[in-house]
DNA sequence: TTCCATTTGTCTGATATCGAACAGTTTTTT
DNA sequence: AAAAAACTGTTCGATATCAGACAAATGGAA
């Protein structure tokens, strides 16, 4: 990010902690704060009628919540919360951040080049349920994980997992032991290991890559 | 949209016949055209390495293509393509939209919420096709169809659709029965005719709505 | 009209995943 | 230390959908 821009946004920024489940953005509400984790993993979801979760992406440190808001809708119909607890996040009121974005066209232009690596990402994530196995699911979904995280230790719960890849739990607990039987990661309560990153990339397939490749030639050469 | 945008743009745009299966959007490769249709419906569509089609979206005359060309980006993994024939677009050349958009903050505006609202749309699509049954998802993309088109009549084959919904084609004229068992629809050769919409709306649940309740509330009341 | 390509109807077995249950294990609470 | 809660391992029948085949119907081309 520009000096410039940081110094446009630098008063409105305060720095709060972020526990785990904390919600971010409320469905169907005015937000309010815009968060931008600086670690750690949020997840947005939607709820159907029946109650059942689904998830619709994640961010980490390279987003921010929220997204919609500089889309013209300062409500979105779904939730977002801290899936991972982050230290830290950077959080700024909606309305200056729509301010900032208003006075600087090359701020929007940053925050609009993310929205896009996450739109990739949702059209990867149409693709890989409508004909990806559980496992390969499970595998994509563990690298993007792993992409925002430090170390390789990832906490959840095969529940939790099985909301995220829209699967049966009990279908979660053996695919992990067959990624497990590959070497590719180590399962313990409540905590994944990933111990072999390409092993799994290769589980994934085609499915892994596509918004990560965008981030890297849209917004990575600018650093954020 | 405003007199002000509207002569803005005037002198750029052009209008073109569309042809069925013309390609508006090559996939990874830079876009030159932007193309907003008067009728008819696009498909964005990806190819996985087996060079197995799924859709992403589909947008009609309340859209346009490569919409991430706002967002920073000129080229993109996905193809988008003329489904369903209109007879005209406007189009103008991306260098000049850009332009545009980037003299225009309230034209600028206008094209992000068409953004949001495809947005939800493909959410919706990641959720569709995580939960919902193939009966749940022809319903919720034959009504998606219906809202692009005059009257009620869609061309298309099974094949086709098939891949829309991504599942097999057999399932597709399986379905198809079924919704005509209700009196929703009625098949023919390369058409289906939607003769009972409620019906088909009470088969889609909630897999239908959002984007559309959206669109509503943040494009409609400024007039397209 | 006849032919041929396209589209649709209809089967078949195979299979991935669901949906639900229950026991065993680990962690947290009391 | 005991009890409760949370999480994981495992099973099993049910079922939606796949994947593929082939015949019948349709419509445009020769």
């Amino acid at each position: 990010m520009s000096d410039e821009n940081r110094t446009l946004l630098l008063p409105d920024i305060k720095r709060v902690e972020l526990e785990r489940r904390m919600i971010l953005v409320e469905a169907n509400t005015p937000v309010t704060t815009i968060y931008f984790p600086e670690g750690g993993i949020a997840s947005i979801v939607a709820t159907n009628q029946n109650g059942e979760q689904t998830e619709v992406g994640i961010f980490g440190r390279e987003g921010f919540s929220a997204a919609s808001l500089l889309l013209g809708s300062e409500q979105m119909p779904h939730q977002t919360f801290m899936q991972i607890d982050a230290p830290t996040a950077l959080s700024i009121g909606a309305r200056q951040l729509r301010r900032a974005a208003q006075k600087s066209r090359t701020l929007l232009d940053l925050l609009l080049r993310y929205i896009n690596t996450f739109m990739i990402q949702m059209a990867c994530s149409v693709v890989s349920n409508a004909h990806n196995s559980i496992e390969t699911r499970l595998a994509r979904w563990l690298l993007m994980c792993h992409d925002r995280t430090d170390g390789d230790d990832i906490h959840l719960t095969h529940e939790f997992m099985a909301m995220m890849i829209a699967a049966q739990r009990s279908g979660v607990t053996l695919t992990l032991h067959i990624l497990e039987g590959y070497g590719a990661i180590k399962a313990s309560r409540g905590k994944i290991t990933i111990t072999d990153r390409l092993r799994l990339e290769k589980t994934a397939g085609d499915s892994y890559g596509e918004p990560e490749k965008m981030y890297r030639q849209t917004i990575a050469p600018f650093g954020k």
